[in-house]
DNA sequence: GTCTATACCGAGATAGAC
DNA sequence: GTCTATCTCGGTATAGAC
């Protein structure tokens, strides 16, 4: 069942992805859900509160769909690759990448659901790096710490040079670039 | 002589660094440099079009550091390395890179400067990496095309992660973490 | 829980005097 | 070229009825 508070928090994650959270008005979200003022500052306290729910909900999809990846991968560089190589749009941009840049994001209550989620991501390929060298499968000529951030940048990067010359392909571009690199780190069994 | 047009645009160039486009609004630029809404209006047909004159500024200024960080090095990976390893702070972001995606900038003409500049910067950026292969310096595993989309990527995208997790020092964590993997495919003279 | 009416403010721009 | 007064619109939220 999907209740009025549901479908707001679903309009909004979708406007976020679309426009961002300065740009995404109350009013948008309840045209777009079709529900009206009432119900929307009934359930919540008002635009920041629901967009904070909107995040939450966004990093724990992401999440989920990481770990679902990862899960049908033995092999941790295998995961990496095929996280990294996930077919992407620099159009459409990235679901949770593309509201960092926000200024009102710099509002700590804001960016949390986002440090949150960059932060699992990074722990997740490091640790999945830290496998691969652990295994002997990697060079650790670089830090899995390093490993992760340079993998993550590569990925938001992409979306962010693509949108910018309107080149969709650019993310994968980036981030094929990223995994040929990577595979030459690879250690002969 | 500083005219008041000149001192709009300066402003300008700040404000789109620190809060980007949407989030400055002209009365902030008329604030921030003691002019007044007059002069605005009278040197320029709004915001957009200030915008877009701080954006050309902002990319011809860049594209000129980069010229000259270039031009001190004979060697083009040198070059690379050079401008790469510039220390940067993802606390303040990046000057052009910080507006890429505001939603405004969907508009062709505002985006044009950014599209530009970050076309002659992979441009410049190719050149020095085909030369790196022509001259046996560099493995050709990677296209020019590629390492330069690549080296971009890191970048901007380090900028993105490190305002995300709130960690200046991510920017370069992962524009050294590129030009590491790029040292393993030098060729040995 | 949801609706409509209302309020306040700042963004963006124009008009006309100086 | 610059100033101040003024205008319109939408963002964000509250009030109180249903």
């Amino acid at each position: 069942m999907a209740t009025t508070r549901d479908l707001l928090v679903e309009t909004m994650k979708q406007l976020l992805w679309e426009r961002g959270y300065d740009a995404t008005s109350p009013n948008l979200v309840l045209e777009r859900s079709g529900a009206g003022k009432g119900s929307f500052y009934h359930h919540f306290k008002g635009k920041k509160e629901l967009a904070i729910a909107a995040m939450e909900s966004r990093a724990d999809e992401l999440c989920e769909e990481f770990d679902r990846l990862v899960a049908v991968h033995s092999d941790p560089l295998a995961a990496v690759e095929a996280y990294m190589c996930l077919t992407r749009d620099a159009a459409t941009g990235c679901r949770i990448g593309r509201i960092v840049q926000d200024p009102s994001l710099e509002d700590p209550l804001l960016n949390a659901p986002l440090k949150r989620f960059f932060g699992e991501l990074h722990g997740k390929l490091s640790q999945l790096f830290l496998k691969a060298q652990t295994g002997a499968q990697l060079s650790d000529a670089l830090s899995p710490d390093q490993l992760a951030t340079l993998a993550i940048s590569a990925l938001q990067g992409g979306f962010v040079y693509g949108r910018a010359v309107q080149d969709g392909a650019a993310v994968n571009e980036a981030t094929e670039g990223f995994i040929m690199l990577l595979n030459t780190q690879r250690l002969v069994r």
